[in-house]
RNA sequence: GGUGGGUUACUCAAGUGGCCAACGAGGGCGGAUUGUAAAUCCGCUGACUACGUCUUCGAAGGUUCGAAUCCUUCACCCACCA
């Protein structure tokens, strides 16, 4: 028995390392889990989550698909809604204050996270608590009372303050607040660890200040996630950059993006990832490395994992006949949003109104360059006119449009 | 509060009276190649049924035959001083 518990541990605590940008007291981490497989005990893991936008990606997934690693080995999952704070506006990565944003819109992205996250995570083995819960209990004094914990000289240490100080740009004091707050929700919650992105290394290692402070018994383990390059490998994955996999995606568009991801970026993905064991992926490595895989294959097997962890197998596979039917075989997609349109249509128009282009002037250029087919067939006349009937538009490899012409 | 510098398209960044729809780079898009990868090569990159017209260079006015370029006011940013 102890053998196999010992062997058990070390898979786990090679696991929850894994990927991981750093590790805090990873001592603390090695007895909770070994206690875990002991004696059954369970631990917390936090996790916190500022509700200010609504709609994840894959990059935020991999802290998510950690705490899922966590919930395998006996971890109670605290996930965070940090409903107080984010009235405050954590300056983390910004520089300039974060905008306050109202109860509603809180509590409305608060649900569509738990919505997207639990697509994830065991929910049997989380715990959703909302920091005003006990913030909006803390009053004038617990307040003052938190802020005698920390000085101005230690806060200005953080990185962007500290930039923002020199620079002479405006910190306003409750941001100072902010990183207190987010520490003394480790205290109410007594949790174990904290896992975050390093970006929060400042907030997180509060935790573990605060926990001393208060007296809590224990300080907690921090782990720390790094950030995800983004579909062109170089930059942090978001919205923004338009560079991003959503996890409410299609599988269409989860499947084929990250099918576009180059080689070098697979392994990233499939280290911070995948649910693949590390031997496992060790041997994928090996495979392609010696020629008895194609990374092609590779590349595939990850995207069908992805897209069957938001949705399931079946669409999965789907996804990939779909997609192997238009690249392939040069064939046409079967979902393709279809438009009717008045007879004699010109063409650029047609494209436009498809909205598979910008612009006439864009449709021009692209039927100059080739870029357009009308059923298959390459177009050259950008004065072409549509008679009734029904055509399907193309522009480029990708996008596709059914017109039906009366 | 004082003095000087800045604000150009998705981003960075040239342009200081007509040759400017505005150099260049990145990004994006299209083509070739391919594994819809990467890399590479070529082309395009304000709008408009279009060899012409219209709207863009922080905002609003003005000077001029003509302005992104000159003048005035306003807004915002930066540097040095107080």
């Amino acid at each position: 028995m102890s053998m196999s518990n010992s062997s058990n541990i070390k898979i786990a605590l090679d696991e929850i390392s894994r990927g991981t940008a750093e590790i805090i007291d990873m001592e603390r981490i090695e007895n909770l889990v070994t206690k875990f497989y002991e004696t059954g005990e369970t631990y917390t893991v936090k996790a916190g989550f500022d509700p200010t936008g609504a709609d994840l990606h894959v990059g935020h997934a991999v802290l998510f698909h950690k705490l899922s690693v966590f919930q395998k080995h006996g971890a109670i999952i605290q996930l965070l809604i940090g409903d107080f704070t984010a009235t405050i506006g954590d300056p983390t990565g910004k520089s300039e204050t974060r905008k306050v944003l109202d109860r509603e819109t809180i509590v409305a992205n608060a649900q569509t996270y738990q919505d997207q996250l639990f697509l994830l995570l065991d929910e049997s083995k989380t715990e959703v608590v909302w920091n005003a819960t006990w913030l909006e209990k803390l009053g004038a004094r617990g307040m003052v009372e938190l802020t005698t914990t920390y000085n101005v000289a230690r806060m200005l240490e953080r990185d962007d303050f500290e930039k923002r100080y020199k620079s002479g740009q405006s910190i306003s004091i409750s941001e100072f607040i902010y990183p207190l707050l987010q520490g003394y929700d480790s205290v109410a919650l007594k949790s174990d660890i904290e896992i975050g992105g390093t970006d929060q290394k400042f907030n997180l290692l509060m935790g573990r200040h605060l926990q001393r402070v208060y007296n809590v018994g224990k300080e907690q383990a921090v782990l720390m996630m790094p950030i995800l390059e983004g579909l062109d490998g170089v930059q942090k994955m978001s919205k923004s950059l338009n560079n991003y996999i959503g996890i409410t995606d299609t599988p269409k568009d989860i499947y084929g993006k990250t099918l576009s991801i180059s080689d070098e970026l697979m392994w990233r993905y499939y280290d911070l990832l995948s649910e693949n064991s590390l031997e496992e992926i060790e041997k994928i490595k090996n495979d392609v490395a010696n020629g008895d895989l194609h990374p092609k294959k590779a590349k595939e097997n990850l995207a069908l994992e992805l897209t069957a962890r938001f949705y399931n197998e079946e669409s999965a596979m789907m996804a990939k006949s779909e997609f192997d039917n238009v690249f392939k075989s040069n064939k046409i997609p079967t979902d393709i949003e279809e438009f009717e349109m008045e007879e004699g249509i010109w063409i650029c128009k047609a494209l436009v109104d498809a909205k598979i282009e910008p612009s006439t002037s864009q449709a021009r250029r692209d039927i100059k360059q080739g870029g357009v087919r009308v059923n298959q067939e390459k177009v050259s006349d950008d004065k072409l006119n549509l008679t009734s009937g029904e055509y399907t538009l193309q522009v480029g490899k990708r996008k596709f449009a059914k017109v039906k012409v009366k």
